[in-house]
DNA sequence: TTGGAAAGTCAACAAGGCTGACATAAAATC
DNA sequence: GATTTTATGTCAGCCTTGTTGACTTTCCAA
């Protein structure tokens, strides 16, 4: 960890154990990842894929069903599930399009904005705090990471949504 | 990305534009992190779950049932339904504990290892190329993040597979 | 006006979580 | 020695969330 140079000569880091241990802590750090919305989504009649789904709409309101279709990588068939339930309970509305009607645009309604908030809050602490106690280097790392080990696709998904807010 | 001073002074990264990217990055990341293998299983009659049963197995050979149950945090009915077909097909065996004769302990068998290897290549390849990608600090930096996010429970399990091997 | 894309719906199924109840063997304790 | 606790396995049933396939409706565009 400590005898690592910075140029890039050092290769102790492409060790198959270095390797092994990244992959360990994702699956690690995944769980404490979804762990505090699932705890606050349990009870209500809520999962992961309707907290994905409230999420991303949250994040880029008026985006058609087909682009979150494409973001969440699952069938239509099973988002159309999801989507009902939450239109049902008044979380999520779907507007006509306006130039091409067949399109339905998502937003939240109010009570949707603040289900979104009460999960986001929870999963941005837990965040924060994992930041805080890493340092702005040691983020600015883990995004790079990250990013490489996104799927094409998906990191087309992840550079659209705007760093600076929308 | 480049204006936060290295000190801890600039607090940026803690913005919740910055947080919210950081759990995007791992949502999308997560779906190229299981994608390798996920790919190699369809077909055969194995999942995810049966994915992380070898792998910690391979990984701590010896280790007893309950040591698995509380690494994987799934109840005793969902990992006896997956080591069920595991040792049905030959890939994990259990032994009976010598010392204690309630104790049954996992291992891979010779075809467990080819699997657990086969699967284990792809998801490394993956980690490999994004750790070069990034380059040594980030990779620092992202182990810190992750580790930090963790539950405590999983930490332990963490801290506990060997950095030198095993 | 017709083809095709976008969206919704119905049905059926599978993986992999869960709970609860119960069985067995072995260890630990009284 | 009898009882209790622990480790494991197993049966049955349920839920969420993914899948495929088939079909309909709407409506833009050629």
């Amino acid at each position: 960890m400590a005898e690592a140079g910075r140029g890039g000569e050092s290769l102790l880091f492409l060790t198959d154990e270095q390797v092994r241990k990244g992959i360990e802590a994702m699956f690690f750090a995944y769980r404490g990842f979804t762990a505090d919305p699932d705890r606050i989504l349990e009870g209500m009649d809520y999962g992961r894929a309707h907290h994905r789904a409230i999420h991303f709409i949250g994040r880029g309101p008026g985006g058609t069903v087909n682009t979150l279709l494409s973001i969440l990588g699952v069938t239509k068939q099973s988002l159309n599930r999801i989507l009902r339930t939450l239109m049902e309970d008044g979380l999520v509305e779907a507007r006509v399009g306006r130039v091409d009607r067949r399109e339905r645009h998502l937003y939240l309604t109010d009570k949707g904005h603040a289900l979104e908030r009460q999960l986001s809050e929870a999963q941005r602490a837990r965040m924060r705090s994992a930041y805080r106690a890493a340092g702005p280097q040691a983020v600015a790392g883990f995004r790079q990471v990250l990013e490489a080990m996104m799927d094409p696709d998906m990191r087309r998904h992840y550079g659209a949504l705007k760093e600076g807010g929308s």
